[in-house]
DNA sequence: CAAGTTACCTGACGGC
DNA sequence: TGCCGTCAGGTAACTT
């Protein structure tokens, strides 16, 4: 489910059923997910607050309340984030649940539970950036996203340019699908060492990497309207994919069968006729 | 320091 | 039908 564009559908659509509502209660399966879910602490400090703001940045979620405490949610694998009546049954892996004032709730489900939740205390919330995100880089979309970053980043990484890409601390956001989809829209084979890449290389990289998620972030939203009672619909952007899961099928630009190799444990698909060196 | 490997966890799927 | 191995959209702690 969660990838950049996800998490900003998911972002987006709980935006409006968040935004100026009064947190009532909390409930947790009990169940830790990657870390100890902060339960006593979101009882303590979030019940009775009204939610200010819901924002994305990389793959996180940032829900502020009115004292400026900030809740980030990650997904992890298999997490997602929903909107049920109070009175809908409680599936399997929901572990987190807060009630709002219109009876509402907000439902965190995790199957893998390889996602987190975290509650940053004002202080820490404002100098996130510093702190929380300190070694998170830019967003895809920002005006710190340019080919002279990458450039002085890969300097020395001989690794893979997918990994370099994957590498949260390069830039933010890029998952293992995208990472596929983008090096295969800008022509350039998986393997090629980060290092080697030149600015027209990275500035392609950088014009298909946004043109990408955008248009992923536009197929998802489409689904966002009824979270209420799905729970998030996955979107459609992958009738979009050129070779993620596409092993041995022919290439829409060239025909050639699309290659599956390994890189870093992920699975890695490319063209070999239209991805060079 | 860079880069590769493993662990975390559950479920779906294919082969036998 | 059932058992087993493999794989999965992420991250971070290890090891080399």
């Amino acid at each position: 489910m969660p990838e950049l564009p996800e998490v900003e559908v998911i972002c987006q659509g709980l935006r409006p059923h968040l935004t100026n509502r009064i947190i009532t209660a909390i409930s947790c399966s009990g169940k830790s997910l990657r870390y100890p879910v902060p339960h006593a602490a979101m009882n303590d400090i979030l019940c009775g607050q009204t939610i200010r703001t819901v924002r994305r940045r990389a793959k996180y979620l940032l829900i502020a309340t009115e004292d400026d405490t900030l809740a980030i949610i990650h997904l992890g694998m298999t997490g997602n984030l929903g909107i049920f009546p109070h009175s809908a049954p409680v599936k399997v892996h929901d572990h987190v649940r807060w009630l709002l004032d219109n009876g509402l709730e907000l439902r965190l489900n995790d199957t893998r539970r390889f996602g987190a939740v975290w509650l940053l205390p004002p202080e820490q919330a404002r100098d996130r950036e510093n702190g929380f995100f300190g070694n998170t880089g830019p967003e895809p979309f920002g005006r710190l996203c340019t080919p002279a970053h990458f450039m002085t980043l890969a300097q020395r990484r001989k690794q893979p340019v997918k990994s370099f890409l994957m590498d949260s601390r390069v830039v933010a956001g890029i998952g293992n699908i995208y990472a596929n989809e983008i090096l295969m829209a800008a022509g350039i084979h998986p393997l090629r060492q980060a290092c080697a890449l030149e600015e027209d290389n990275w500035q392609r990289i950088i014009t298909l990497t946004r043109q990408i998620l955008t248009r992923a972030i536009a197929c998802g939203g489409s689904t966002i309207s009824d979270f209420i009672n799905a729970s998030g619909e996955s979107g459609y952007f992958q009738v979009n994919f050129t070779v993620y899961g596409r092993k041995g099928q022919p290439c829409h630009q060239c025909g050639s069968p699309i290659e599956k190799i390994q890189i870093g444990g992920r699975a890695s698909y490319f063209c070999p006729g239209c991805q060079k060196g």
